[in-house]
DNA sequence: CCTCAAATAGAAACTATTTCTGTTTATTAT
DNA sequence: ATAATAAACAGAAATAGTTTCTATTTGAGG
């Protein structure tokens, strides 16, 4: 936790309560979540909260690197611990279809790249959809 | 258009009006485009035209193979002519983020890997967003 | 032509996300 | 400790994109 809050110091970012339960879902967890499901954790540890609050918290986490984005084929927001956070390298995930989990693929085909088929190479995004090796036992 | 005539006979669809009119807006236009902007031009050539109508057609037309869905990081649908109409092989794409326009990617890198890092591997996603060389030109 | 499944318009519903406003809270400086 | 300040917050309302529903029309095959 102690990495979480220098990585929330240096993004000039508070530590609130419901910022730290929102890290630790991820950090328990193991898993990529939508704004509602934190927002339904969340609900279980506070009275009141605010659904607005946890799409705010969730993306200022993206914006100081403890969270990534995550993107699925439905119209949902997906999150994900980054584990870049222990040191920036360029990578992308391999999500399990069945539980959730998530892991990195560290290496990365387009890599570098500066020019692809004669365009100027912005941004890329890989996404892998797989059967993780415990669910394929179960 | 013969081509793709037989595209959509082979999926059971018919061809309508409107779905021909789509179908050239994606030819003519090289670019992808979204349920509202395809709505926008169909309301040009025909008078009466739902919305609904445009989103059913775009799905039809990419399950019977003529149209590709391109994921971007907005909340809208994107979708664009698959050239692989021209016989049928893995490939991804790459979008010129000014004029829109959409180019193939024929080697990736996932492939027909099976397994990444213990994963049965179901499916695979990529998209690389750049600009393109007539946008670079200027 | 006739038939019938497929396609359609338009209205309404739905879902995820964003915006807005006024209040509360954590940090920092006294 | 206390005060000042900027950030975080809840809750309500608005928005945007998409989907569902129902009744009507249309195109392909016989
Ligand atoms: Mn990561
Ligand atoms: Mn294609
Ligand atoms: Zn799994
Ligand atoms: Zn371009």
């Amino acid at each position: 936790m102690q990495l979480y809050l220098e990585k929330l110091k240096e993004g000039g970012l508070k530590l609130t309560p419901r910022r730290q339960a929102i890290i630790e879902f991820f950090v328990d967890g193991k898993s990529h979540l939508t704004p509602e499901e934190v927002w339904k954790k969340l609900k279980k540890r506070f009275d009141r909260c605010g659904l607005p609050s946890v799409y705010r918290n969730l993306e200022s986490l993206v914006k100081c690197g403890i969270l990534t984005k995550i993107q699925q084929f439905d119209r949902k927001k997906h999150y994900g611990l980054c584990s870049a956070v222990h040191g920036d390298y360029h990578h992308h995930h391999i999500t399990c279809i069945e539980c959730g989990k998530v892991d990195e693929i560290k290496d990365c085909a387009i890599g570098d790249a500066k020019k692809i088929k004669g365009y100027k190479v912005v941004s890329h995004f890989i996404q892998v959809n797989g059967i993780c090796a415990d669910c394929s036992r179960g």
